[in-house]
DNA sequence: CTGGGTTGTTGATCCACCTCAATGCCGGGG
DNA sequence: CCCCGGCATTGAGGTGGATCAACAACCCAG
């Protein structure tokens, strides 16, 4: 009998990631792998399945296609907790820092069987994908539907979301990504981009301190500049802070 | 003590449904239910966890924005199993047939009991939700980095691997869907799909006999158009065929 | 067979975004 | 200090796809 918080408490997202998770695994070995990566930094997913949280920076799930054109695919920032396809189809992932980032690994490719054995842990990993899930589809109906201002518009309202601090005159976000980073995550091309922050700040959505800096008043104005709302959690796979009882 | 299949298997979908999934529950009511649809009749997913497995024709996961235009984020054909979105975040989904079609429904929401209890139960749902991920990314790469052409040949060549038949004379496919559903699907309009299906067929990479049929000779140049491949297997949330012993 | 509704095709036009190119800005190193 | 490389911004011009509209093909009912 144990048990245990999957996410957040007072350990911050390392600490749980290390005594949630890992509580659940049969005395295997110490799990959890920190990294550091300088920004542009590539991580290659390997094969089987694994976990990452971010603790500090942003980072990217990456595909290419084969003629260089690059598609990021999620975004995650610190909280988050991610999991990319384990099997890629000749479509190749790979987690990329976007701004010097440290995150912690979880390998789960030798614990299938453990994995297999507890239903606590699988029914939560379940539930986790199923929230990725709807992250993921959030974003294919941006990709899908939306112009290129109400793509912007909806991703500086969620940057505010998850990074932004609030002060007397806003909040205020420090943009951790060229724009290069953002164009691929939306579909666009960067001069797009720069484009659209031009005509978001002539528009008073949001007032550009510099290129890596932004205030926003009023982020809900903001994200109903597209007829769909952004999401006010950060997206991405993630656990809940709830308890669970373990057998 | 039980063992059963999870999908496929003589008795087909169904059978494998109803005897897999509902063998891995404990003596609830007898869960799946047959459904029929008519052509464009929607099914609100509703909450709580379900799960649909596709026995004839062809539907569609849906979502419509504020302003109404809609976005197509998933196909299922016969033999996919898939699962919406169970919280939808202000975003509505709904099922769709876009031709007359059968499905089974298993509402699994009043068995998060059993799920969190039974290990082989919740980590199949959890591999199968990691498929499903796996399809939608692809997805998302397809409405983000490619241009008409690619995203039709994809789609073609897709559609010949799921339904097609082989003739002497190449795939033959009989399309089940409108061409405004095919336009909500990958991100275009009727209209544009209509010339880019000309296209293809001055290309001599689809014979179209009618609007709704065409013969593929060669489904891998079709699909080689697009810089990343179309699955071979069907997309969408799938169990693989294996035996799996429970406890 | 005929008429009406639905769906598919094709054309003309417009516009959002891409591409290419020039310039500006900033930080680091000699 | 200047120079240089990377990034952001802005402009000019081209294009793919959307929009609007006309028409053709087909299905079904009467």
């Amino acid at each position: 009998m144990a048990s245990g918080k999957l996410a957040g408490g007072a350990g911050g997202p390392f600490r749980s990631c290390a005594n949630g998770i890992c509580g659940l695994l049969d005395g295997g070995p110490p799990l959890p792998r920190l990294r550091s990566m300088e920004r542009g930094e590539r991580l290659d997913t390997g094969t089987g399945l694994k976990l990452w949280t971010v603790l500090g920076g942003i980072v990217a799930l990456c595909t290419s296609l084969a003629d260089g054109r690059r598609q990021i695919v999620g975004l995650s920032t610190p909280g988050n907790l991610f999991c990319p396809p384990d099997e890629t189809e000749r479509l190749d992932f790979w987690i990329e820092a976007l701004a010097p980032s440290q995150l912690c690994e979880l390998d789960l490719s030798s614990h299938a069987r453990t994995i297999a054995g507890n239903a606590t842990l699988a029914s939560e990993l379940f539930r986790a994908a199923q929230g990725q899930a709807r992250s993921i589809y959030a974003h294919l109906v941006t990709l899908g539907r939306l112009d290129g201002m109400e793509r912007v518009c909806l991703f500086l309202a969620d940057m505010a979301w998850r990074i932004g601090e609030r002060t007397p005159e806003g909040c205020r976000v420090r943009l951790p990504m060229a724009r290069e980073d953002i164009a691929d995550y939306l579909g666009l091309n960067a001069e797009t981009v720069s484009r659209i922050f031009s005509r978001v700040k002539k528009a008073r959505l949001a007032d550009f301190r510099s290129p890596t800096e932004y205030v926003v008043q009023d982020i809900a104005a903001l994200q109903s500049r597209a007829p769909i709302p952004a999401p006010h959690r950060p997206a991405g796979l993630e656990f809940e802070e709830r308890e669970v009882a373990l057998s």
